[in-house]
DNA sequence: ATATAAATCGTAAACGTTTACAATTAGTTA
DNA sequence: TAACTAATTGTAAACGTTTACGATTTATAT
């Protein structure tokens, strides 16, 4: 029924060597043999069997990636720039959601590592660390992307987190707002911390005494960006502006304010972290901090490649770690009319 | 280096038949052979090779998706709901960016044929009729989403595309609006010309009679929308509203009407294909035609599922094709102040 | 034409599982 | 205990490639 390679080679007159040599594009065969071979090929509709050659050459051409929650336009962003650079090294990429949750990134590890892709490209939940460093150990390749796990050394591509939440708040403070509220993710993802830091580092610099009531702490996501915000919002001695820490939350935020009917600038100053469209056609429009998102993943696309390739030519390989710096992009939803003196 | 069945059998004190057996969890193995050997896995840290296990079982628990553009928050949705029911189903997702692009396409589906996919879910381009057909024959379990190829007769998820569309402008005429453009995408997709049709219904219905200068066709990107969007208002007599078909062009089509300084709803009106975050919190708040697309992915992975696990029972599979209905979500983007007459 | 080197090709083992079938062991009955 | 059945286990082939190695052919030099 379904054609193989000794099919081929029958119909070619040759052996199924001289066959896997034309289709792997080896040297050392004629001219003459090789046509013989794809003629064959062609007439015969014949289409390789990658998991026999995957098996064979110990290499499947295909790099994992985990993702914290494939929902987050931030990460379709990754997506798509790992699948555009994979793609143009001739490698596949396994998308994989983890959600943000350490059991279903645990499974997800040892269904990639079981599949024996080339690489992994993860962003961590940090929970699974003991697995990382042994598929590590077991020289499976692995980039972790935009956090870190504590006591693991490997490759990775960052962003300049702490700075970039410093300037995001340094903003704020310098368009004269002083109680600045937090809407932050897990303290635990080294993303959450940092940002935290940043934010901490710019009103200890400006002398505002910090103010727990003002730091809130959630998941990430939207709905917990919604709560949160109205948690700050409602109490007695509410923040004069937020600082969101990513896109997500920053969504939940938005429609908080919207909903208890304050208006940007003027009730309520708002700075996120991540740009998007939609940040740019409101009224008025978002102050953000830019991350170079496709740029992450791209990096981090081709540093698993350089691994698998510098393994192949037996190079060892040091891991590094490339962290991209963000950019504050101020419009209007800073922009105070009544200024404080 | 790497350890295999042979050595988790040599360690167990069992053949290989055995370990097999108990690795997937077959009946017919005695509890205290399966403790051993359960042990010895333990001990030795034994990962199964799924590549010898795909080989052997001529399956790979696996399903592909190529989707349109990966960008795009429809795509996005519909990644996560498939990825979480083939996951529930014991499946692994493999993740590819068609880019509405024909050439990627193909290349993705003969990537996915040869890595042997127990199926495909496909959104199609429609240009790669012959070699979907190909698959069809060789037994290739595939399923369309979202769009329809001509002449290709196979599962498939669809939208009521043309009511949808016409129920958006139907509604933009209750409201008033006489002159009303469109921001379409490709009509060799199913989806563009079904909601082509929609609008055209409508507009008939009403009375109105067909101008070409209103109809725009782009390419359903972003891009694309925010152009068109600007060919529509920059000219002479330009329309009271527009209706866009897609999330990507509509956001295109937002940003062109703040760009001109336009006021939404008395200046121009609108109406899109596709629900949003964003949609709500803008002011006024986007009316919109809202798909279930959660629901078309799952249903979608649900129809592979189903189709690959009927093959391996033996029961035959006719083609179902499902349409899933659209809601119009009604807001203040089309509430027009002043009514005409 | 012969000897030698280089290019091309074929044979068969290997990759790590699963599985048909045979062999063994355990359990049951007379 | 013997004979038979059922349950459990083992042996070896198979899945479809690639590749080390050896065999053959071709090209080159004498």
């Amino acid at each position: 029924m379904k054609i193989n390679i000794k099919d081929v080679a029958r119909k070619a007159g040759v052996s199924t060597a001289t066959v896997s040599r034309v289709l792997g594009d080896f040297p050392g065969v004629r001219d003459k043999t090789r046509k013989k071979v794809l003629q064959a090929v062609s007439e015969l509709n014949y289409e390789i069997n990658a998991v026999a050659r995957n098996l064979r050459q110990k290499k499947t051409n295909s790099i994992g990636i985990i993702v914290g929650n494939v929902l987050s336009q931030f990460y379709s962003v990754i997506a798509k720039s790992v699948e555009d650079t994979n793609n143009k090294f001739g490698y596949n990429t396994i998308l994989c959601n983890g959600d943000e949750n350490p059991e279903k990134e645990l499974n997800y590890l040892k269904v990639l590592k079981s599949n024996r892709v080339d690489g992994i490209i993860l962003t961590p939940t940090g929970k699974n660390s003991e697995y990382v460093q042994h598929l590590i150990n077991s020289r499976t390749k692995v980039v972790l992307l935009d956090r870190l796990i504590e006591g693991v050394d490997c490759d990775a591509v960052l962003v300049d987190n702490a700075n970039g939440a410093y300037k995001a708040v340094k903003h704020l403070i310098d368009q004269g707002y002083r109680r600045i509220g937090i809407v932050n993710g897990y303290l635990d993802r080294t993303t959450g911390a940092e940002r935290l830091k940043g934010y901490l580092h710019a009103i200890e610099e400006a002398g505002i005494t910090k103010d727990d009531s003002l730091i809130k702490i959630g998941d990430f996501k939207k709905e917990s960006g919604e709560e949160l915000t109205k948690e700050l919002l409602k109490q007695p001695n509410r923040p004069e502006a937020i600082f969101t820490t990513n896109i997500d939350m920053s969504m939940g935020a938005l429609i908080a304010i919207k909903e208890m009917g304050l208006t940007i600038p003027d009730d309520i100053g708002i700075v996120c972290f991540d740009d998007s469209d939609w940040a740019l056609i409101l009224e008025p429009p978002i102050t953000v901090i830019r991350q170079p998102v496709y740029q992450l993943g791209s990096t981090a696309a081709e540093l698993i490649i350089k691994e698998i390739e510098d393994e192949e030519k037996n190079l060892d390989h040091k891991p590094t770690v490339v962290t991209l710096s963000t950019e504050l992009i101020i419009r209007n939803s800073t922009k105070r009319q009544i200024l404080v003196n």
